[in-house]
DNA sequence: TTAATATCGAGAAATATTTCTCGATATTGA
DNA sequence: TCAATATCGAGAAATATTTCTCGATATTAA
């Protein structure tokens, strides 16, 4: 019942913000690109279909103050957001599992923006090592540890069979790193101290699944009328009662679910 | 404030709830795999750390009941999620997008598991079209609408940058798709009848970012030791107050943040 | 200048979700 | 058989999150 709160600005954000934040983000840089020099918290609650009381909420949380009838200026905003996500100060990032999943995350050039830098890329197949996958060289996976603890790596991606994700996990903690962001399908065992950040798509998956489930059964229930599907109008937190965009994710752990990740790497050499 | 029911089976679903299914679906299997007949709450809750009575609740939700003393049927207990989550009943879908998020996606080999088949990749890049990946034939991107109405698909996965997700959308719900799997870090618009689940890994990397810089800021603050991270207890919704895990995802659009996805398919021919 | 209005900020109210409590019951072991 | 106990189910309480309300203020237009 009781939280040790060590800092104020340790304060609990809570994940809804954390999860609408990053919209706001991008959506306030494309009006930056059109020129909007303040914006309300109406004019990005209709981009959303957000409450505008729930956005200034949100952007409460950053620390901006705004003034009445105009807004926020839109640069101090977007400055402002980017101070509270982190994205300012960028850490380095190793990645393990040169797979389709892995060069899939290797390819994607604008994690810097948000903070991340893929510095390396470890793999444990010999037929894979030393070859390149978007220009990045693979390193085999036992030199981690050292290099991490080198080179100062705070998080470590995890893009390996699920079989292996365990054994990646202690690799990496072992090289002092202390926040995973982890797309293998399983659970991994970490001590209370560490960051994990579970991006399992067959857990996803499952949400988008029974929302599927559920329209269908109401549509034939309700209007036996064959297309189109319902939206239950109550998909999300990040939706609120209007929601129209259906928005979630998940994560777990396999059993014998998917003992692999897709495997065949884009292996250029 | 109202809130239109059609349906009790419409009835909301918490979305935290939605999320911890799937991990609980995948645990069961492992406990099957062990020959365990029965699970209590607080068997799955311990090996999430989560509060029996929340694993209760949630579980509640499938309409499944359990004996005191005892707990569920492990064989039970696993049909009623996979019910409750639609995985019976598996909906063919059409990607669109052959590049190395889509090449991952496809390689996914367990979403027939949770309720998905993907049964056509489509891609508008004229030296992709007729080759394969993963064994399965990249199509020409406007031959998407006719057969999507013809073989009744439901569900689209967009796996394309974000400046083409748009009119891949469109061109999906013209078909007479109705529920969308978007990578693209964009924001789709669409109507509110259409079920859309974002799946934006800049967004979700938002949220690690801002707990890394978070623990950073602490550990900096208020134990001015190097290492290690110091979790802040409210990692999640998913998490509860002894929270472990910090779990997380989002989604948004793109500004001009990232105008392309990882290009590179891979091919074979 | 003054009235009208959009918006902020803060606190209250409403709603959603989690946690607690307790009575009932099935199993285990004395 | 009977006591001890783990667990369920349901409802209450606590907590978290969203939505509402309202006073203050900056801008716009009469």
């Amino acid at each position: 019942m009781k939280r040790l709160i060590f800092d104020a600005r340790l304060k609990s954000v809570p994940e809804p913000t954390l999860r609408r934040l990053p919209m706001y983000y991008r959506y306030l840089k494309e009006l930056q690109k059109e020129h909007w020099s303040s914006v309300s918290c109406t004019n990005i609650g209709e981009e959303f279909r957000f409450e505008p009381t729930q956005v200034r909420k949100d952007l409460e949380m950053t620390g901006i103050v705004g003034k009445p009838r105009v807004g926020y200026p839109v640069a101090a905003l977007i400055a402002a957001i980017k101070q509270f996500l982190g994205f300012n100060n960028v850490n380095e990032a190793f990645l393990v599992g040169a797979g389709s999943m892995g060069s899939a995350l290797i390819g994607y050039n604008k994690f810097q923006e948000y903070g991340l830098n893929i510095v390396q890329v470890f793999d444990n197949d010999p037929s894979k090592i030393g070859k390149q996958v978007h220009g990045k060289t693979i390193l085999a996976l036992d030199k981690l540890p050292e290099m991490a603890r080198q080179m100062r790596i705070l998080i470590g991606i995890i893009a390996v069979p699920a079989a292996a994700a365990q054994d990646v996990t202690d690799l990496m903690l072992s090289g002092g790193i202390c926040a995973l962001w982890n797309f293998a399908p399983a659970r991994l065992q970490v001590p209370d101290s560490i960051i994990v950040h579970n991006e399992d798509l067959y857990c996803s998956l499952a949400s988008l699944s029974q929302k599927v489930a559920q329209a269908l059964r109401s549509r034939e229930k309700v209007e036996p009328s064959l297309l189109p599907v319902q939206a239950t109008g109550k998909e999300d937190n990040l939706t609120n009662a209007r929601g129209v965009y259906a928005q979630t994710q998940n994560k777990l752990r396999l059993p014998d679910l998917d003992d692999r990740m897709p495997g065949d790497a884009v292996l250029r050499n």
